[in-house]
DNA sequence: CTAGGGTTACGA
DNA sequence: TCGTAACCCTAG
């Protein structure tokens, strides 16, 4: 059996195993945040996060994990204002981003998703009534609030409560921000049923005490049986005994109605061998399961049984298709099926998807809010921004993150919080981003652009510190960072960071770097390069929107916007928001968003490069979780990180 | 989809 | 006003 994994496909062990072990806290999320334990939860996704980005054996349903996580998170998340997982947005905001991600991808009824949508954004409105935000709801109001006729009602409860200035409100008081949670948990558990994780079948199937498969759907019990298999976790299923083969075979063949007797098939399977090689048995009881369209029965025989699930060890697009028939794999995620998104997944097998990560809608409408409302001073907005950038290099050391990424994609986007309303706007940068590759780190100081000199000092305090401490984080799920305008509250900045952490989004993180990271940031903008290695740029770009000539914003947007998500499968949708947002947000017409990239955004182009080589900026693209960024933006970077020498 | 040249936002 | 990174446009 050895054999054939290391036929199935030129996976390393790595991707073989980033793909349990992804799958694996992809179940013990949804657990947790099924338990309420949203710490946990955001442990897990900040595990989830870091983890995508190394190489992952991608398999069909990744991409709808991590769409799931980033709903998730985002939801988890919503009830804190000051966060935001994509720059403009609020989390609940960002939510709706990526619900519409999902419905594309996995086909969800329109009511249902309107039903979602709305629920969402009744919940911000009343998240930022209650929190005396009424211009923001106001905002939310006007521009996401279904115009049906069954939401009027409330659309005019809201209006006259943002009117009076009314945070307290019997309709407020109803629906608990929990309930709203678990009842997203519940709309995406009806989506998409998480199967047991083929780490834990083996520790089950291993006899290990206490194993309890949570959420997931399956039996156990049956699966029990098939212990045989489980002896090893390691080894999967290679070894299996001929005998283990039949008790599996038996109870699978039962569960799925079939009626070919385990001896049969291996007759069968014996001629075939003997006629031809028939690469489906042949694979299947080699134990790799194979791509090949397997026939009826033989294919879904044993093969997966024993294998197990997974299908996950090897080659991912053979469970795409086969999937119902086959095999265990099968069995425990029905609801992958009612996805297509497995089609769409596509090729990500070999990174990760990009998917993941937000999108950058955020980006789009950016600044706009906030320099909007910090008008007064363009500098602090500016600084904001860079702060953003900075955490985001930070990121790479301390990140936290959102789980979403991806997407990931998150990929994931940055969370931020900030101290909107009062002087302060100090923000934490979860990044959804997560990290990828610890070179970031590496290259930190020395490389800094000539720009950076003036700024050095802070980079130095901050970036440095960050980046020395950030190595070994870049596990650290997500990072928060935030930087704060005025100095005095660095101090309490950090310990914000905790806070969020805390909160559930990101737990993890190192706290130690953060600190020092965000004073310097503040002031300087020049921070964020820094600190992660990067520099090449680094400049802290918010995200400004900028596009040509014209201000109407709408076009340069959506472009972005649409290009990562296409990944997901998003874009149109924002065409709608968007023009809501340059219609409806006297804040600024932002005319573009120019984002600069941030350090981990540059090593994840390093590092495509490296595996594709200049050039296949889309390939490239869609194995990294960037957010917003077209292959265009990537070549771009390149030449301008060639022109720096930063490569 | 990519390469290459032009344009623009933005800090200095 | 200048330099430049990010971004746009267009040809191939």
């Amino acid at each position: 059996m050895s054999a054939s994994a290391s036929k199935v496909s030129s996976l390393s062990d790595e991707q073989i195993i980033n793909r349990w072990g992804f799958d694996y806290y992809v179940f013990k999320a949804l657990s947790a945040f099924r338990d309420a334990d949203y710490t946990a939860f955001t442990h897990f996704t900040s595990i989830i996060e870091n983890l995508v980005v190394r190489p992952v054996d991608g398999h069909s349903d990744m991409i709808v994990k991590l769409r799931c996580m980033q709903f998730l998170s985002r939801i988890n998340n919503g009830d804190k204002l000051d966060l935001t997982f994509e720059e403009p947005k609020t989390p609940l905001e960002s939510a709706v981003s990526v619900l519409e991600s999902i419905c594309r991808d996995m086909s969800v009824p329109p009511r249902e998703q309107e039903r979602v949508k709305q629920a969402i954004i009744e919940t911000l409105i009343m998240v930022c009534l209650r929190s005396g935000e009424f211009t923001r709801a106001e905002e939310v109001l006007l521009r996401h609030f279904s115009d049906a006729e069954d939401s009027a009602g409330k659309k005019k409860l809201f209006e006259s409560l943002i009117r009076r200035r009314r945070s307290s409100h019997s309709v407020l008081q109803l629906s608990s921000y929990a309930d709203f949670k678990q009842d997203m948990l519940d709309f995406i558990e009806r989506l998409y049923r998480v199967p047991e994780p083929f780490l834990l079948q083996m520790l089950k199937r291993s006899g290990h005490p206490g194993v309890s498969s949570e959420p997931v759907t399956s039996s156990s019990q049956d699966r029990q049986k098939t212990s045989a298999a489980a002896e090893h976790h390691g080894g999967v299923c290679a070894r299996l005994s001929l005998h283990s083969l039949r008790q599996v075979y038996g109870v699978l063949s039962e569960r799925y109605g079939v009626s070919v007797s385990f001896t049969q098939l291996q007759q069968e399977l014996e001629e075939e061998q003997e006629q031809e090689e028939s690469p489906e048995l042949h694979l299947a009881l080699s134990e790799t399961p194979r791509e090949q369209p397997e026939p009826p029965y033989a294919g879904m025989t044993i093969s997966r049984l024993v294998q197990e699930d997974d299908s996950q060890l090897s080659a991912a697009e053979e469970e795409e298709e086969e999937t119902q028939i086959s095999s265990p794999h099968s069995e425990c995620s029905p609801a992958q099926i009612c996805t297509p998104a497995r089609h769409t997944q596509k090729h990500n097998r070999i990174v990760l998807s990009s998917d993941v990560e937000a999108e950058d809608h955020a980006a789009s409408p950016p600044s706009s809010r906030r320099s909007s409302r910090h008008k007064q001073q363009k500098k602090s907005v500016h600084s904001e921004s860079k702060c953003v950038m900075v955490e985001d290099d930070g990121g790479s050391s301390a990140q936290v993150c959102s789980p979403a990424r991806p997407s990931s994609s998150s990929s994931s986007p940055a969370v931020r919080r900030s101290a909107r309303d009062t002087q302060r706007q100090s923000r934490i940068v979860l990044s959804s981003d997560v990290e990828p590759e610890d070179h970031a780190t590496s290259p930190p100081s020395s490389r800094r652009s000539s720009r950076h000199k003036q700024q050095q000092k802070s980079v130095h305090s901050a970036g440095e510190s960050a980046l020395v401490s950030s190595p070994a984080h870049p596990s650290s799920p997500a990072s928060v960072r935030r930087s704060d305008r005025d100095t005095q509250n660095q101090s309490s900045e950090s310990e914000c960071v905790m806070e969020v952490e805390d909160g559930g989004s990101c737990v993890q993180h190192s706290t130690p770097a953060r600190p020092s990271a965000t004073d310097t940031q503040r002031h300087n903008r020049s921070v964020t390069v820094s600190s992660e290695s990067e520099d090449h740029n680094s400049s802290p770009a918010p995200q400004t929107p900028r596009r040509r000539s014209s201000p109407s914003s709408g076009g340069a947007h959506k472009r972005r916007r649409a290009r990562w998500q296409d990944v997901s499968g998003t874009h149109e949708n924002w065409s709608d928001e968007e023009s809501l947002f340059s219609a409806t947000s006297g804040r600024s017409s932002k005319k573009y968003s120019r984002k600069m990239w941030t350090v981990q955004e540059s090593e994840w182009l390093k590092e495509g490069v490296r595996r594709f080589g200049a050039g296949h900026w889309e390939k490239i693209r869609s194995s990294f979780p960037f957010t917003g960024r077209t292959a265009v933006n990537l070549k771009d970077r390149w030449r301008t990180m060639l022109k720096l020498r930063l490569v």
